[in-house]
DNA sequence: CTGGCTTTGTGAAAACGTGCACAAACGTTT
DNA sequence: AAACGTTTGTGCACGTTTTCACAAAGCCAG
């Protein structure tokens, strides 16, 4: 019995946008939508209708032309190539402020990510309790990481310890690793990185605010008629 | 006096690379480094030279053949370009879990985003006081904004009210938002939005281990030699 | 079972982003 | 002032992503 083989290699571009989809799919799914057609998936991920297709398209052949796409279905479709048939759960690296209201964090565990653990450099909190995990020491990394079978790991320390705690991380064995940090991290070959920075974020829409702000003062002195104002980031929607 | 405006319009993905160079920048003139080439800079942010020299060539020839760039006179080009000469205010709707942590993070103010007010629904948030700032209702949202001329607004509500919150926060003349929440959001054009979830990070990490799981048990049906094992996500380093 | 309407799945074109490779420019040394 | 080593700035080719556009496929009415 062949496991059912992912058929091509999926665009990193397209991985990004199935997890909303999934999102969107569930909910309707909750509010007893059975079917939806590309177009209204679309309309709610905000969206081009065709990058839809295209991107369902890579998980296989499962709409239905004339009709659209069977909801529940294309649902378990989605959360089987990105492997969420099965939880992961993650260990995080620091238990500041951040790294407490990641654990406190229901949304976390809801999605099939549960905390499987908590470590600390700081004697004052390991043994302290968040979100129903104990907070163990960093020295303990691998016996967490292990007992759990853990492979994602998060990073919640300050900067300067970034690069620290991935490779405690790496050691422990762990082959993904989310990075809340400023810092750029690095790590051995075959261990993937994704990073979220705030700061990053709030700069790009800085820039955005600049621009717009210059494009109005420069309107009367270049002759460039309006150009349009850039009211798309490279994620998230805009209407 | 002519202000000097931005020469060409930067792509996007420069843009979201730019604030990763000034963090360095900056880190490597407090610690007296005064002249960086592009190979050291691209070394410490994890990308290729020559992409942060096609990228610092949309700021202008600000570099010196033979030399490298001067690190002052670069942080200083990237601070202007990025619109970070000044502070930009930020608008917190939502003052839970992930807001006051938010407010209470120095990072953020730090960074040139101070918080300039948040705001809640629930009448028992309301009056608190969290990160120095004291919690005002959603209904005096208008006043918050225009009282310190905030254009950014933070949407750190739960996911069913962001729609809400982006509504609000447009009426308010807020024109660049960033959502927190796994919703997307609808606005008027020329606001921009982005976007910041979890889930779809931690889920995207989970498709590559997946896959790494998926390689190694076809590796003995398939013949394909081992496939390079994708190491890198959208952003974020992996060496 | 035919015709009309809808919607998918996908080639092909266009737009965008990346990385190589090298001439031009600079500082230094002789 | 010429020769040399270094590093920038960018043209170009390549890869990826987006968008268009339409044939193929399905449903339904008559
Ligand atoms: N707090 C926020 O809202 C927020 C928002 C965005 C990003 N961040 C980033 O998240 C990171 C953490 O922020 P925070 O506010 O939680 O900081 P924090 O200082 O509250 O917490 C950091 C924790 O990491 C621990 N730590 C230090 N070195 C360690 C090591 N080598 N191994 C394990 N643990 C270690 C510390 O003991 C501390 O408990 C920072 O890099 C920050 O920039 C925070
Ligand atoms: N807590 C985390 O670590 C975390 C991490 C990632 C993402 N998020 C996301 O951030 C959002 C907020 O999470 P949280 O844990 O802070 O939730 P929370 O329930 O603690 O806080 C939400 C707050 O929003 C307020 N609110 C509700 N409707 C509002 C409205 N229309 N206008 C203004 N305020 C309103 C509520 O009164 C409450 O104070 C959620 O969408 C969540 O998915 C949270």
């Amino acid at each position: 019995m062949a496991v059912q083989r992912s058929r091509r290699r999926i665009p990193e571009a397209t991985v990004a946008r199935l997890p909303v989809y999934l999102r969107i799919l569930g909910e309707q799914f909750d509010i007893g939508v059975g079917n939806m057609s590309s177009e209204e998936l679309a309309e709610l991920a905000g969206v081009n209708a065709a990058k839809v297709r295209k991107d369902l398209s890579y998980l296989g052949s499962y709409g239905t032309r004339g009709v659209g796409y069977d909801v529940e279905f294309l649902v378990y479709q989605i959360r089987r190539e990105l492997g969420l048939t099965h939880d992961w759960p993650v260990v995080i690296v620091g238990a500041g402020n951040l790294g407490q209201a990641l654990a406190g964090y229901n949304g976390f565990g809801d999605r099939g990510f549960p905390v499987g653990g908590i470590v600390d450099i700081d004697d004052a909190k390991v043994g302290s309790v968040v979100g129903g995990v104990r907070v163990r020491h960093l020295d303990e990394i691998k016996q967490v990481v292990q007992a759990r079978n853990i492979s994602i790991g998060v990073i919640a320390t300050p900067g300067a310890a970034a690069q620290d705690a991935a490779d405690s991380l790496v050691a422990a064995g762990v082959t993904s690793i989310l990075n809340f940090t400023p810092t750029v991290i690095n790590v051995p070959h075959g261990i993937s990185v994704g990073k979220v920075d705030l700061a990053v974020e709030l700069q790009i829409l800085a820039y955005h605010e600049q621009r717009r702000i210059n494009a109005a003062q420069g309107s009367g002195v270049q002759s460039l008629s309006g150009l349009s104002i850039p009211g798309e980031s490279r994620r998230g929607a805009s209407a």
